[in-house]
DNA sequence: AGCGTAAACTTAACGGCGTTAACATCGCAC
DNA sequence: GTGCGATGTTAACGCCGTTAAGTTTACGCT
């Protein structure tokens, strides 16, 4: 059987559409999206660089191979931090420690993945390829906020004309506080003060929501009195 | 004096900085940063690619400077909508007003301006140039959400000890939602769902901000009782 | 078995990019 | 007025994505 080792034996190599996938990902990973050059890409599986043109329309599809990839290490990473806390038997705060876990989850995949995190979510940018840039919601990770959200409606917490849009305001959060963190103002800051704004950014969502449990009749247009 | 205009009358420009920064500008703005081309920008002044690094160390200087250019536009937008509404009388509630004008402000020129948006936050991309991705912290409009919640903070809105970290809180919503908006899930939705899921975030926002006011105990660890 | 066709790879080449090096032109200080 | 530094020029390098045209292999068909 041909493998993907160093000149590899065959002129055919067998499995050259992911043996180039997880060549392009390992760039990803290292270097970001601007990093998933296909040459180097078809250099490091060793083959000649027109031969990824019998897999992949172009560069905008391998790095949209790279995309799914990343996403699916998301949702692991997800699903992975839902298990590092105990559940509660009250379902609406069993819910809600949910919707933590999964900010938590994705913010620390972007930390622990920077260039993977940054490629799942980059606007492919070099050629025509203007495909999507990824059909987030058919997305594993967000169906699982989608869910955890539509608990909280099922078990009353949650009034259902509140429901609407909820999830992307909840993602708006998170992902922009990844944002921050790889790129912006906490971007060279000490771990505990990052820990510190991902905690504030989580409480900020958590007290929104709360929110609307609590019945308060609409947004704060005017506050409460002092 | 000699200006841009077509074949320039004499061999010195006079002003070429500036001239490429606005051709660079006006190729962000169409195109977002990885339009910005310095070969191009030379072209659209009428001036050989190279004479570019007698006023800008390369490509990332370049875009660099529309940067700083696009995020003076940005606070100049968030300035423009804190006119657009009535001021009222009671601080607290002048406080959150303004907060809600700069986080419409900030995803208005988001949606009207989404390629100078993307570059003024874009990490510069392709050569060495990891010079700084922006000080948001300098930005005047970082400053103008800082000061808004330290008033709230003065008039003993939001309790000293909660403070920290708010503004990267709040900002995240914004930048995250203005993300969504351009190249996530909602980047072609109708403008009328547009518009409700910024409006629900920026209610997430306020009312979790509220919930500090409210004085209650802490992050909702646990729901109150249904 | 043998053969032919199509899929999987190759090399060669094009144009565009950022960038460097070497040369040309201008303005201003002396 | 002249010379020199700042500001422009052309030429060239190496890398990229991509296309075109040729080569090698697998495999179904008779």
């Amino acid at each position: 059987m041909p493998n993907s080792k160093s000149p590899r034996a065959s002129y055919h190599h067998g499995d050259l559409a992911n043996a180039l996938t997880v060549a392009a990902t390992e760039l990803a990973r290292t270097g970001g999206p601007e990093a998933v050059v296909l040459r180097e890409a078809a250099r490091k599986v060793g083959v000649s660089a027109t031969a990824a043109y019998r897999h992949f329309e172009g560069r905008g599809e391998l790095i949209h191979a790279v995309k799914e990839l990343a996403l699916t290490e998301l949702a692991a990473r997800m699903q992975d931090e839902l298990a590092t806390s105990e559940p509660v038997p009250d379902p609406p705060a069993e819910a809600l420690r949910r919707l933590r876990a999964l900010g938590t989850g994705y913010i620390r995949f972007a930390l622990a993945e920077p260039g993977l995190f940054r490629t799942a979510f980059c606007r492919a940018d070099t050629p025509g390829m203007e495909s999507e840039p990824v059909d987030m919601l058919g997305t594993r990770s967000f169906q699982m906020l989608v869910e955890t959200l539509d608990t909280l409606v099922g078990c009353g917490w949650i009034p259902p004309d509140r429901r609407p849009y909820l999830e992307l305001a909840a993602w708006s959060t998170v992902h922009g506080m990844a944002d921050l963190l790889l790129d912006g103002p906490l971007r060279l800051c000490p771990p505990d003060q990052q820990e510190a704004a991902i905690q504030r950014a989580l409480d900020m969502v958590a007290d929104g929501i709360a929110a609307l449990a609590a019945g308060h009749a609409g947004p704060a247009k005017v506050g409460p009195a002092p």
